[in-house]
DNA sequence: ACATATTAGTTCAAGCATGAACAAACCGCA
DNA sequence: TGCGGTTTGTTCATGCTTGAACTAATATGT
């Protein structure tokens, strides 16, 4: 139909967002390569992160915090066990969760992934003040914390 | 096992990035959803969003510019224009290049979609003031050209 | 002009993520 | 105890993205 009188592109709001698209974007590119030596996905270290950060977690926590599906969670694990980076053990008193531990080997290599993750972001940082990037993590603070009450009270109408 | 003096949690630059893609992933979920009704998909939104902006591309460059595969957007096309959104004209001069156009239907559907988007930016953004969101999407500009200038293949989105 | 290199677009197999359907284990309540 | 209902993890079919070959057209160098 007829146009909007204000492009999106017009709407500083917007802009800002697209910036956040591209460097993201752009982060998520040089990560990957930067994390090719050390044979781990982008996808693998958000995992041992988690990990790391929630030991003996089950798959369902994990996949819950990652976002992904559950079944992303069963086929991903063989990989890393296979790795010896993390491994799987049941759960005593319900014998239907497997509990995740990491192994030594997959808390040195996490670090040394973190090393080369931190690096990075250090250095795309580094030309922008603390003040400037505790302002970014404030606002997409806000921004996650906004659709996270979406997720936890959808009471809005569904149909 | 030594840990590191300074675990990647502890440094502020790099909390404030993980922050990043943590709002980054819920807006992806959250316009995903919003997108739906409109029978659009997040690529095909981004590639309107590029076409839009240059018009009677090649599908090469629109490949360069939103970093995706070749294959992809020879794959993502036909769908387009089977909705009518735009169309494929081979070039006069060049027998290899087609040229992209879209129709008016795709620019009323691009407008729609682009409310939608405005509209859930402007909701995740209104909690922060304009002078945080301009602190935003300066830092993410910085990371952007901070890494653009890495890639060999200069991507001149800024028109 | 001709051989070679480069480029635009396509095809295809492989890798990944998703969600529905499923089995096993657990819970709650009578 | 026993019977539905729920939860955890798995399997599988589907769709998306990628990168490597491939064809056709163009550019380049001698």
């Amino acid at each position: 139909m007829n146009k909007p009188q204000q492009l999106p592109w017009d709407n500083p709001r917007f802009r800002n967002w697209i910036s956040v698209v591209r460097a993201e974007k752009a982060i998520v590119r040089e990560l990957s390569k930067a994390l090719a030596p050390l044979d781990l996905k982008l996808v693998q270290l958000d995992l041992l992160m988690n990990l790391y950060r929630h030991p003996g977690t089950s798959q369902h926590d994990l996949a819950r915090r990652l976002l992904v599906g559950r079944s992303n969670i069963t086929m991903l694990l063989p990989q890393l066990e296979k790795q010896g980076l993390l491994r799987r053990e049941p759960d005593g008193r319900d014998k239907r969760v497997m509990r995740i531990h990491m192994t030594p080997k997959g808390e040195a290599v996490l670090m040394e992934a973190l090393k080369v993750y931190t690096a990075l972001i250090d250095r795309v940082m580094a030309q922008s003040t603390p003040a400037q990037c505790d302002a970014m993590g404030t606002v997409m603070q806000r921004i996650a914390d906004a659709l996270k009450e979406d997720d936890e009270a959808p009471l809005n109408i569904r149909g």
